[in-house]
Formats: structure tokens, C-alpha cells, sequence
DNA sequence: TTCAATCACGCAATCGATTGTGTAAAATAT
DNA sequence: ATATTTTACACAATCGATTGCGTGATTGAA
């Protein structure tokens, strides 16, 4: 078996006593071939198995079918199924998807950059690091007219597309629903205030409270770069052994509401009664946990998918239409940890 | 700005009058290039932001710097470890990782193969498709010496490597532990019988029951080919209405474990007291889920990173060892969902 | 001083596909 | 029958890096 050697258009171009032109242009099915010409060569092709050998052609056209992605974590649900989609729909239009992580470290994300520019990727979709405030590593993206999009943790100091979800209105509307339901002491964890994400659903919380007169406090305000499990819960004991302690939480992310509504049930907090809780992203673990966490849905699937829509699909244009920011809808779920006034399991008001 | 054109080893060349492959030789270091013009190639690469072309590279030495993964569903925890593990073992070797799901459907993960195979990939990491029972797409990988790893599930019927952790063991020591706890009528909702993961499991269990003299009740052993939350919910309400419902289920993953215990409070079956539970995998959601669930432990980031050093290892090798098995250990998690003769939360026995 | 190593580098082919240009032959028009 | 298109293909350069082979110059040895 003479597996050793791929099978080359100059194979078949010799086998049928035609330049490797004519084999090259009758694949691609190119007016000036001849038909007899073309149906030897497409048949000779396929029983010969050959495989067309993109890296030439990448060489020579300078283009490759890849897009590249950079994420912060991949064993994150909002992140592996905003990464899904991505797969989904590039692999649609026949791109390969590279993906690297940035364990939100900015040194990693730098690394990251150069290595995808490297790979002359066609594309790259971002969700930044969390300690990321520097942006010049993706400039030799937008010189190059790199199609760049960022999805979800995006930046404003860089012409690019941007997919996201309102932010500000969903965190405005997570409070105002703790509102409605009585409390009056609203606590909020919050992640990085550099990243627009925390930024933003802190300030939809803070115009809640203002827009209902409830005085802001910042002793209820916490910032946590983190947000795991176990800062969470530092933030819960935090918040719950206050003088005057909260009898509402607005969670950045589902992780940290997690980790309340334990704190809470360890120390005798009844959820909903004395402590409402909300979350975000609407992770798995928010219809597991008891009571079922209130959380605001991310369209992570969608999200992916756009952005690598996105990404591709101004490919084409000469003149790149720079800075477009698509905004998707996010859903209120309200479920018991923070049904004060009446219990249901599904969506309430 | 000129910034159209690549900066080449050409464009150094002329402007320090050397030829272009003393540059790609002293790029190298290779030892017949003098020291001065060593230093004066690498500062004037430096300066000009000099990025080696890795497609032309490819090219010309028939070699990339990707790996490939093909899964079923990147948003799952196992399969997002697994491939963060997969991703930082390759980014620290230098490679590219390109992802692609088959979604678990045979005909997609044939297409990835392909199109994975035409991207001329220098190894791949494969964890099958649950419908999958033809490996002939995985062949050209074999024949031309691509390294192929399977991680978890895997096939006997390729000579190929494998990552995994000793399924019929763990299924055996679960069923053990349900034995040890009281239980005499014990179920098991397994998987696709043609994975082997869910196979093996389920072997474990049969042969837990006959070491320990337990008659063997067909109606108690199911096998669903999803495993979701949905089937697992299905598969409890079959289980709980039986004439003489079981005292104990061993699921084959944590979702439908999941779905048994709430299944099992919905119609007030207490747990463990009536019924012992105990999963496979140890997802995040063990740890929520009230009663937490018993469960085994999959190493996957550890899996992942394995795998992706058994591929990159055996890339220099000309003669390939083939068929290597590594086996990971696994831990039972003993949590309260089976603790039926006492209440711990952390590990027992 | 002369011959042999060693050093330092250039030449040119190569990897496979693509594409602008050139040119016979066949088809059509005049 | 001659001029003009059209058809159908070949030639050769190109993309950028790599590498076997060759050669002039320098160094060391005898």
C-alpha cells in the first residue's frame, strides 16, 4: 500500500495527459474546461480518493477556512454552549473552529491572540478575561480587517461587532421583581467592574432601587472578581451576619445565588420567606437547587451562533461595517427562591 | 500603512543582502550561520514584527500544528473538561485544537472525520457518538499513522489508543455500596449497550448482584440511548410502579439520577430511606441536588490532557505502539442520597 | 607553504493548488 | 473561402518556508 502519498492534482493531471490547470479548474467546475475533460477528471478523482490539499490552497489564496475563538473557561455552561453554537454554525459553512482558553488570565489571553493570528485564522469571536483592560493585542486583527466580534464580555475601546444581551435592563428588571415582591433591603453580589457585564447589570440594579426610592446601601454591594462557589459563599456570610441584613439578593451569576441560598439553609434563612434570591445565566443548577433559583436567561446557543454568523459573514464585504452591536432578549425566570408573595414553580406576573 | 503585506523571510533577506534561506536558517539557530548575521536576522525579524508563515511551513513539510476532537455535545461537563484538559495539555505543546461535535449522530461525526482528515490534522481525540457502531471513518487516520485517541467511549474493533477509567469496576463498586447500605431490590438505568461505558457499568452491576447472591430481576434494569433528564424522569416513573418497587438505582449518569430523586419527591418516596440513589460522574449538580448524590468520579480534565499527550507523544515515534489502554482511577463519592444506615456527607465506609 | 577541514552562505528545487496569459483548433459569421 | 469568435486547454509564475547540494573563503594542520 502506497498510503505514503496523497493523491495530487498533478497525479491526475498525468493519468489523463492534462495539466494540472485543467484538473485544478475542472474540480472547480470552471467554464472553460471542456466536458468530457471535466467528467474524466471528477470521476478519476473520486476513485483515486483525492483529497484537495487546503494548505496549498491556503497558501496560495492566503485564506483559510478557520475561525478562532477565545473564551475563558471552556467547562463553564453559559461558555461550552455559547461554543456550541459557534461550532454549529461555522462548521455549517464549512469552517473549522479553533478554541483557546484564557483561564481569564490577560497574559493567557495575549498568548492566545498571537497564536490564532499566527494560524491566520479567518475570524475570531472573544468573550474577555476577566482581568483583561488592556486591548491592544487584538488590533492586528482589526488592521488586518480580521472580522472580530466579541460576544458577551466586550469592550467599547475597540472597533468591533459585539453580541450581548441588555444588561443593564436585565439587571434592572431581577431587581425591580425583587422589588415587587417586598423586599426592601436588596442586597447585590457583582463581579468585575471593568468587565461590562457586572458593570451593568450593577448599575440596572442601582437605577431599580433609585426608581422605587429605596436608598442605596452600599454595605448590600459587593464586588468579587470570582464568583465562584466559594466566594460566594464568603459573600453570603458577609451580607447575612450584617446588623441589619438583607431580605433580598441580586447574584451576577447563578453560581454565587447558588452558594446564598446555601449559606442561607445552613444557618436557618428560610428562602423565599426571609431571603429572596436571583440569579443569572440560568445554569442547570438553578432547577436543581431547593428552592428553584430565579435567574435571568442568556441565549448562549443563540449568542454563539450569531457571533460566528457575524464573524463570516462580513467576510465578503470590502468595506467592513465596523462596530455593530447586536442585542439579544433576555427572560426573566421566576421561580420559588424568590416567590415571597405566592408560590409557583413556573414563570409568575 | 502598508500593513497589507506579510513581512517574509524574502523581505528580510533582501534588506540585509543574505539569501532568504540563510534567514529561515538563522531563524533556527541552525549551526552553519554565522553569529552576526544570526543577530542581525532576528533583530531586523523583531523589528519588522516578522510572523513565520505556518501555513507555508505546513506545506512544505506536510505537517500541521492541530490536533483535532471530535465529541458528542461540548456543552456537557464531562465533555467540556475532558476538552479543557485536551485544549491546555495541547496549547502548552505548541498545537492548535479544533473542536467539532457529531451532536451524537453517526453521519455527523463521519462528516467531522472528513473534514478533519482534509484539514490534515497530526492527531486526534475521539469520544464516539452514542449511535456509532462503523469505525470505518476513523481508518484513513490508522492507515496514514495520524495518532488516534479515544477517551472514554471507545472501541475494541480499532487499533487505536485509549483513554479511559474501569467502568465495570466502578459500576460494580456503586451496586457494592448499595448492597452494603441495605439494599436488596436494586435498579440500574443504563445507556446505549453499544458504548461501552454504559456496557461495562451495567456488567459491573450484574456482577455486583451475583457476588452478593441477588437474584437478577430483568424489569429492574433499563436502558435508555439518551440519558436526559427528560428519560430519566421516564424511566423512574416506570421504575416506581412496579408490583415491588426497587430500594435502590444505580444510574448510569447523573442526569437521570438526578430525575430519579426528583421523581422520587414528587410522589413522596423519601431518599435515601426507600430508595438509595447513586449517579455517575460527578457533575456539578451532585453537590445541589437535595439529598446530595452519591456518585462516581470521572477525572476528565485529566482524561483530556492524557489523551492529548498520548497523541502529541507518539507524533515522533516512526514505529507507533499501538493499542495502548491507560485507565484512570475512579472514586465511589458517597453522599446522602445513598447513605441509608447513616448520614454523612462526605465519603463513608 | 600546502593540503585538508571547517565555516558561512547561496542556488534551486520542492510542497500542491491557483490563475493570468498565450495559443492551437473548432465553430460561427461574413 | 476568409475573417472572427469561441472553445479548450497548456505554460509558467506565485504563495513562503525549507533543505540537499555546492562553493568560495577562512582556519588549522602537516
Amino acid at each position: 500500500m502506497k498510503n505514503n502519498k496523497e493523491i495530487t492534482i498533478y497525479d491526475i493531471a498525468k493519468e489523463l495527459n492534462v495539466s494540472p490547470s485543467t484538473v485544478s479548474r475542472a474540480l472547480k467546475d470552471h467554464h472553460s474546461i471542456g466536458k468530457k475533460t471535466k467528467k474524466a477528471v471528477l470521476k478519476l478523482a473520486q476513485e483515486r480518493g483525492y483529497q484537495p490539499n487546503t494548505i496549498a490552497a491556503s497558501l496560495r489564496s492566503n485564506k483559510t477556512t478557520t475561525i478562532g475563538v477565545i473564551i475563558s473557561w471552556i467547562n463553564r455552561p453559559f461558555i461550552s454552549s455559547m461554543i456550541s453554537g459557534v461550532e454549529t454554525a461555522a462548521n455549517k459553512a464549512g469552517y473549522n473552529v479553533i478554541i483557546s482558553q484564557s483561564h481569564d488570565s490577560y497574559e493567557n489571553e495575549v498568548a492566545n491572540a498571537q497564536a490564532l493570528f499566527a494560524s491566520r485564522i479567518q475570524g475570531l469571536v472573544v468573550s474577555l478575561a476577566m482581568e483583561t483592560t488592556n486591548y491592544d493585542h487584538f488590533n492586528q486583527f482589526v488592521k488586518k480587517n480580521i472580522p472580530l466580534v466579541f460576544v458577551d464580555r466586550v469592550t467599547e475601546e475597540l472597533n468591533a461587532d459585539k453580541v450581548v444581551i441588555d444588561n443593564f435592563s436585565a439587571g434592572f428588571k431581577a431587581t425591580e421583581h425583587l422589588i415587587q415582591e417586598g423586599c426592601t433591603r436588596i442586597a447585590h453580589i457583582g463581579g468585575a467592574q471593568q468587565r461590562n457585564v457586572y458593570r451593568e447589570r450593577r448599575e440596572g440594579y442601582l437605577a431599580a432601587l433609585k426608581q422605587y426610592n429605596i436608598e442605596i446601601n452600599d454595605d448590600y454591594i459587593v464586588e468579587n472578581p470570582v464568583l465562584s462557589s466559594e466566594e460566594g459563599l464568603k459573600e453570603s456570610e458577609y451580607l447575612m451576619n450584617l446588623p441589619n441584613r438583607p431580605d433580598g439578593v441580586f447574584c451576577a451569576n447563578d453560581t454565587a445565588a447558588v452558594s446564598v441560598i446555601q449559606y442561607a439553609r445552613k444557618v436557618g434563612i428560610k428562602v423565599p420567606q426571609e431571603l429572596a434570591v436571583i440569579g443569572f445565566n440560568n445554569d442547570p443548577v438553578t432547577t436543581i437547587i431547593d428552592p428553584p433559583l430565579s435567574t435571568v436567561t442568556h441565549p448562549a446557543i443563540e449568542m454563539g451562533k450569531i457571533a460566528a454568523m457575524q464573524v463570516l459573514g462580513q467576510k465578503e464585504h470590502k468595506e467592513i461595517v465596523r462596530s455593530q452591536t447586536i442585542v439579544l432578549e433576555t427572560e426573566l425566570l421566576i421561580r420559588e427562591s424568590s416567590s415571597r408573595r405566592k408560590y409557583h414553580t413556573t414563570s409568575g406576573d
